[in-house]
DNA sequence: ACGCGCCGTTCGGTATACCAGATGCAAAAT
DNA sequence: ATTTTGCATCTGGTATACCGAACGGCGCGT
């Protein structure tokens, strides 16, 4: 036996998880807001069809989507889109800011010095200006930053936990972009964030990405109406 | 139409869902660390044959206990019961930690005082040399405790997280119930963790039980060697 | 005697056929 | 004209047939 470094072979061609995959990222692509009723409904053969595959790797993938809260199982009826009322989505950043603010605590408490300074650099890019220029560009390393905080924390169930509602945060910090007030109080909480864990204050940590996290459901609160 | 008061009519008669609760019982009642590695595997053919229906329901069944990780699956290789590590335990009393403190604390903020006040109930029958006598229903009013938290957080989306690790929490205590020390504290804080909900003091009640259950986890590091 | 490769068996992954609940429309009855 | 009832049909739930990858035993070669 050599030790050879060898990358594993992708084991995942398994026809369910690309499914899955081309399913999921064509919801996360559609703007569910404006479409009609009607089309929020999935027809399990009409899927196979258009992918060609047959119906039971489409069952699979849907019922995968189903626990993560992506579309909905009527009994005997079929599935559909779920839509989220504002009351689920202000739950799910609840839940959210539940897991990155223990996360929060784990990585002060154990993440190495060169993971946590890692958390700066994603904000590396953005001086001031740039900001308001990009924001998209911005709205996607502010999930990294959130997300890299979940990941630094090396809990892998809280991981696993936290990966099924990553895709509703997306969603919902997509649609929150835009405001100036926001993003300048954002980088600031986030500034803040990256101090607390540099200094290993776990209290002070955990408090910081919870109240960052809560501040979003009260924004969401007030400013979405239109769900 | 009559005023007739009718019941509905159970429906949930898929087979899918009963084979899922009869295997995820039959899963919970074997103690997993005493039988040989080959018995924990499952087939698929087998179960259907021993539960006298087709691999279809089977299928979709395993899927949902893969996803709450109570078996894992391995590809083109069939799924087996999964036996959590000690370090896995850990991360799941993490994890749980994060979702019962953010419960507490809605608890606290929201929760209609009578709600509070049926805590209590749960431990109304155990007055001190009572437990000792029936460990396993204060295990069980134990467990109940921590979920009514849950529950009264009026949170689905947390209470649905919390569901999927739910089982995982009952086995651990299960196993951690008998240590004479243990139980004594532990009736302790559950006052603490009420009267700081009653005093409707949000924090308090947060770090209370985030650290009751962290208390937990440190226990079980100390302890549970034989994993 | 030992290792290597060939082949049969096993079992998960996929496709497909079949069944029954649910829906909607149309025709008939009032 | 409105309501009801029955039928056609759609669609999810289940059963089953088929395929190919992985595993294991057997025999051949050294």
């Amino acid at each position: 036996m050599t030790t050879l470094a060898l990358g594993n072979i992708r084991p995942d061609t398994s026809i369910a998880a690309r499914v899955y995959g081309e399913i999921r990222s064509a919801i996360t692509a559609t703007n569910l807001y404006d479409i009609a009723e009607a089309d929020l409904r999935l027809d399990e053969r009409e899927l196979a069809a258009r992918l060609g595959v047959s119906r039971t790797p489409i069952r699979e993938a849907l019922l995968r989507l189903e626990h993560e809260g992506l579309v909905r199982a009527m009994p005997r009826r079929g599935y559909a889109i779920a839509r989220k009322s504002k009351a689920e989505l202000l739950e799910i950043i609840i839940v959210w800011a539940a897991l990155e603010s223990m996360a929060a605590r784990l990585v002060a408490q154990n993440a190495p010095s060169g993971a946590i300074a890692s958390l700066r650099e994603i904000f590396a890019s953005f001086d001031g200006e740039r900001i308001a220029a990009h924001l998209d560009e911005y709205s996607e390393a502010n999930l990294r930053f959130h997300w890299r905080i979940i990941e630094l924390s090396g809990c892998d169930t809280l991981q696993r936990t936290a990966e099924g509602i990553l895709i509703h945060m997306r969603s919902i910090r997509h649609r929150t972009i835009g405001e100036k007030k926001r993003f300048e109080r954002s980088i600031v909480d986030h500034m803040h964030i990256i101090e607390s864990l540099e200094a290993r204050n776990a209290e002070l940590a955990e408090r910081l990405v919870r109240d960052h996290a809560l501040a979003l459901a009260t924004h969401v609160d007030a400013n979405d109406n239109d769900l």
